[in-house]
Parts: C-alpha cells; sequence; structure tokens
DNA sequence: TTGTACGCGTTATCAA
DNA sequence: TTGATAACGCGTACAA
C-alpha cells in the first residue's frame, strides 16, 4: 500500500504544497481557515510526514543526540530523563541512541549528525579513546558526559561535564582508612581501561600512600573481559576469587555500586558478614545502595545537576558563547550500613 | 562546512555516481579495482552517505525497529541483546525505539514506519490499548513482546510473545498457600491497568479462592501513581503503607523484583525481617534476586527464549508464513530465602 | 562494465 | 496569502 504523501493532500484540499507544507510546521504566512482545513483532511487521511523526506530537505534541525555506550548502566536512565526535560524546555527534539559495544561512538555520531542534522551530540559512558582526525569529521559541538579526561587531547578540543573520579574515588578509600582499615582490596576496571575505572583506581592508589598504607598487588581485583562490565556478577565473581586467595583483608572497594551488590553477595556466601567481617564500599549513588541489606556506603554522583549542566554547556557551544568548558561536580560521600571499623 | 557528497566523490574518482554506489552498496556489475579505487578514494575523504536520502530513495530496508516503552526496566536489557544477536543473524538491521510515557507507540511506529521504510516492528512493554483504525496504519507486521494479550482485539488481530502472567503469578500465590501462608499481601498496578499488573493479579485472587482464603482488599498495596511504576521506590513506599496499616499478613507478593526489594527494604526498617517474620516474593527474574540478602524468591520469566521467539515470529510474518501467532512461554518458580512457612 | 537522468517526499525560494 | 519549482543526496532504470 503506497503511503499518501503530502501531493495527495494538496490535490485534495485544491491547493499547493507549499500551502500544506506550511499547515505543518505552522508557518506564518497562512490563513487560519485554510490551515484548519488542511489540517482536517491530514488528520482524515492519517497522513504522517516523511521524516527522511524532511531530514534531507531541512538545512538544519533543532535536534540533539544522546550517544550511549552501555545502555545497561542504570545510572544513565535518571540522566536521561534530565536530558529529555531540559532539551524539551530548550525548544530541541531529542535522540537516543544506543551504540553497541562494538560499535564506534563517533562513526555512530558522524553518520547521525548528516543524517539528523543535528545541532549538537552528548556522548554517554564508554572510554572516549579516538583518533583526532575522526574527531574532526564531527562538526557539530558534542560534550563527553560522566566520561573523564581523556589523555592525549588537549583540553581545548573537547568538553567535558562529570565528578572528579579521582578525587571521589580518594574520598572514598580514605574514608575506608581513616576508618581503620588497613587490608583494603579494590574491585577496578582491567589494567587497559584509560576512563574513569583508571580514574578511580588511582585514587585509591594515591588514598593509600598519603595514609601510610603499602599496596597490595594481590588485593587489586580486576574485572573479568568476558563478563559485563561494571556489573553486579563481575562483582561476585571477583570477589569471590579475591576470599579464595587467602589474602586477607577487611574493606573492599568496588568502584561501582553494581560491583559491591555482587561483592557482598560473595561475602554471604562464603559464610561471613558485612560489614562485620567486610566492609564493603560502592561508588556512582544507585538507589540499590538504599535498598540493599545492609544498606551499601557510596559515593554519590549528583546525577541531575552533571545532566543539566551538560545540556547547558552544549547550548552554550551550540550558540558560541564558549569554545569548550571541563565542568566538575563534587559528589557526595554517603555513609550507610556497610562500612565500620574493621574488627581485626 | 558542506558535506561532501556522492558526486563529489564520482567527480574526484572520474567515474559517475552510479559506480560509486555500486562500490558502496556492494553491487556485482562493478570491477574489484575499479571499486577498490573508490573505496580509498572515500575512505581517505571521510565520505559518510548520507541516510535521509537513502531511505528515502529505497523503496524497502531490510530494518526492523523495537519500540520500548519505559527503558528503566532492567528486564529489557537483556532481551535486547538477544533482539539484536537475532536480527543481525538474519542481515537485517535493527532500531532500537524509546517511547516516552507520554508519547503514543503507535504514533511513533507509524512514523518510523514510513521514515525508515521498516520490515517490521516489536513493542516490548507499556499497556497497548489502542483505537483499532490506528493500528490498521501501521502496514507492516508486528509483534507484541511480554504484553499480554490485550482485551477488545480478536487474537488474529495481532501478535504475542509472553508468559502466562495469570498462570505465573497464580503459581507463586499457590506455593506461598501451601507454605502455610494464609495472610498474604500483593502489591500491585493500579486499578486502571488492563496489562501484566490486572493478569498477575487476577492469578493472585483465583490462587486465594482455589486455597479457601477470602481476599483482604486491605492486603492489597497498589503502586503509586506519581512514583515511577514497578520501582524499588514504589514497593517501598506501598510496603511502608501496608506496614503501618495494622493489618497483619506473613508473606508478600510483589509482581515485579523491583517491587519486592524495596519492599524487603521497608520490612527491614521497621525492624523486621525477611523471611522471619515476612514472606517475600517477586515476579520477573531479576539479576538482582539472586544478589540480593536474603536472595528472592521470584518467578523467571525465560527472557532469552521469548525474545528469541519474539523474533521468530516476526519473521514468519514478514515472510507470511503466519498471520497472527500467540506464543506462551512457561516461566519457573525459583524458590529462594526470601520464603519460609510463617512463623505466626 | 559504466554513465545519464529521473524520482523519492519534503521544504525553501521566488514570483504572483 | 498563495503556488510553481528547484533543490536536498541517493539509488536505479535504461542506455551506451
Amino acid at each position: 500500500m503506497a503511503s499518501i504523501t503530502i501531493i495527495d493532500i494538496a490535490k485534495m484540499c485544491g491547493v499547493g504544497v507549499t500551502t500544506v507544507s506550511r499547515a505543518i510546521n505552522n508557518h506564518p504566512d497562512i490563513s487560519e481557515e485554510t490551515k484548519a482545513m488542511i489540517m482536517k483532511v491530514i488528520k482524515e487521511n492519517h497522513y504522517v510526514p516523511n521524516n527522511s523526506a524532511r531530514n534531507l530537505k531541512r538545512s538544519a534541525s533543532k535536534t540533539i543526540a544522546v550517544l550511549i555506550k552501555g545502555i545497561t548502566n542504570p545510572f544513565f536512565n535518571r540522566m536521561i530523563k534530565v536530558f529529555d526535560k531540559e532539551i524539551q524546555r530548550k525548544k530541541y527534539s531529542f535522540i537516543l541512541q544506543r551504540v553497541d559495544d562494538n560499535q564506534d561512538e563517533i562513526e555512530v555520531a558522524i553518520e547521525l549528525e548528516k543524517e539528523k542534522r543535528l545541532k549538537g551530540i552528548v556522548f554517554l559512558g564508554g572510554n572516549f579513546s579516538h583518533a583526532k582526525d575522526k574527531l574532526e569529521q564531527l562538526t557539530v559541538p558534542f560534550v563527553l558526559s560522566t566520561i573523564g579526561m581523556t589523555p592525549g587531547y588537549e583540553p581545548h578540543e573537547y568538553s567535558t561535564v562529570s565528578v572528579d573520579d579521582f578525587k571521589e574515588s580518594y574520598k572514598m578509600v580514605d574514608y575506608l582508612c581513616k576508618l581503620g582499615h588497613r587490608k583494603i582490596a579494590i574491585i577496578t576496571a582491567s589494567m587497559a581501561d584509560v576512563s574513569i575505572g583508571r580514574l578511580r583506581y588511582e585514587g585509591y592508589k594515591q588514598a593509600l600512600e598519603d595514609n601510610g598504607l603499602e599496596l597490595n598487588e594481590k588485593l587489586v581485583g580486576r574485572m573479568k573481559e568476558n563478563i559485563e562490565s561494571y556489573s553486579m556478577e563481575n562483582g561476585y565473581v571477583v570477589t569471590k576469587e579475591l576470599l579464595e586467595s587467602g589474602e586477607d583483608f577487611t574493606a573492599l572497594f568496588a568502584v561501582s555500586d553494581s560491583l559491591a551488590v555482587g561483592a557482598c553477595k560473595a561475602i554471604f556466601e562464603s559464610g561471613k558478614s558485612v560489614p562485620e567481617d567486610y566492609s564493603v564500599a560502592g561508588f556512582d549513588g544507585l538507589d540499590i545502595t538504599f535498598y540493599y541489606n545492609p544498606s551499601i556506603t557510596t559515593i554519590r554522583q549528583p546525577v541531575e545537576e552533571i545532566a543539566e549542566e551538560t545540556i547547558k554547556v552544549l547550548y552554550d557551544l551550540i550558540n558560541k558563547k564558549i569554545t569548550h568548558a571541563h565542568k566538575v561536580f563534587p559528589a557526595e560521600l554517603i555513609v550507610r550500613k556497610s562500612t565500620i571499623e574493621p574488627s581485626r
């Protein structure tokens, strides 16, 4: 069944296509009555404009795209809601694009920019280590949200909005140290990681050092490559190994809340308890840390603020008010039931 | 900066646009060397075809779309992965479209169908109560996945793949009854719900009846409209009310796992414990039910199978092997630590 | 094997 | 306030 087009509508109304187009797009130069008449015919015939044709013709649409790598992350859900709200408030429309783990987000972005005539792009998640010439193909402004600074780039070449992963991670480990823990294990990203996993690990190292503790490689758990990263399962498996290694520790810092949940489970299964035998701390501030039993000590990222600021920066970029920006938000250490003083 | 087009490439290569098009789309009628040469030029100039133009021109693309209402649901994440895999296996491409809570998924579908020349559509989540004439505007086959039968439609008018929400819910409540519970509370959808929330509630009622128990309206908790549906927070708030109402119960059946987690938290905060004071059961089979402390008894939906079958049905629909189908998968009662015999 | 020319459905330009 | 018409960038008959 051939779809009905703008031409069909024009014929049915006895007007030119231009007029129909005007009616659809709320153009000023059209009388109220012809517009009403046209809209009525459109409704009756269920005419829906073809977006491909619109995008093709339109020189610039007011749409911005959010590319997400790793949609699994519950952390992003709240951000998306804020994006949606903020973008609508600015009368822009909003496209959410999932980027597969084995897809290159920049390539997706380049394609999308042409297809949808984007005004701006937000990148969420992922490592973002890209060749420069690729990045230069992006002609619209973009913001890296909750993605740490990327080594190898000049700060003026891109914009970011995030927390200081190093500092916040330091804060947490320092808190554990001050609590009296001297054997603090960590679950972090694989060696290759250059993004937040690395930064949080560095914070851990520095905090240990500043507290006069030596780094014990045996207490550094790395996420499994073959299991979904930052997942509960990964935390579970790595903690099991840590526990079975025989290397003693009294506290465990997981670089994400989901990892922390998995860690708790592993500890329970070994017949031990949290926090009596092991203190466990997470990072991100997911809802589950509040609902878990025991509730989990974590670093709460100000998700809403980060999302809002991301959009704000993007608009400033679009309107050329700025050329780049690196906004850093403070995160909050939330002490809950999963961490206490060491018993041994 | 004006984007580079296929014409530019043709000129640079000294060939016609057709030839370039052939190179891009792997058409047979082109010599290997010219193709290689063209591809090289394309690479060097970072030429990316404009998708809008392609979609506009293409009569039919091999793409299918998955529309999700309520992307928050972690339940869908695993399904999406399977969709992705299965669709790629059939050499189709795959679009994920998030549908806002206040958006009409059918309207989104209609628009998308035209824009992308879809071959088929999968609807995930939502209530799916739509006027018939709207549904008829969809000219491509579609499948409702994990969405229960919708009253008001003839079974041959649409296709579904899901579990039998009524039966599985019955199974869970029956299990609780057999355990000896006689005061079983439920957290379910609001009265208005016509979808899974309703079906699961009906299963609850029937199981009570068959076990000689009377329905106590005071033990029926309804999700709050102003809080995200099926969320931990909703379960938490509703359970608090239930607890404070003074109406005694020994078991609580939450119609989703997230609700169950929230319920457990509320119980802990009241100074009681799970399962000693209250047995708690969920529904869906999310990972968190395994990782929670105590682990939560649930009904595990065979997510992967459902997703696979959804795609299979959709392809059969596309290839006109069938006109409609209603596949129902059995779900599994997984008994964990959160449910025991009543202590009172 | 290659190239020319037209059309996909829409919006912008310009003239009426 | 309207309408004819030229793009937008690509794929594909059809001709060469």
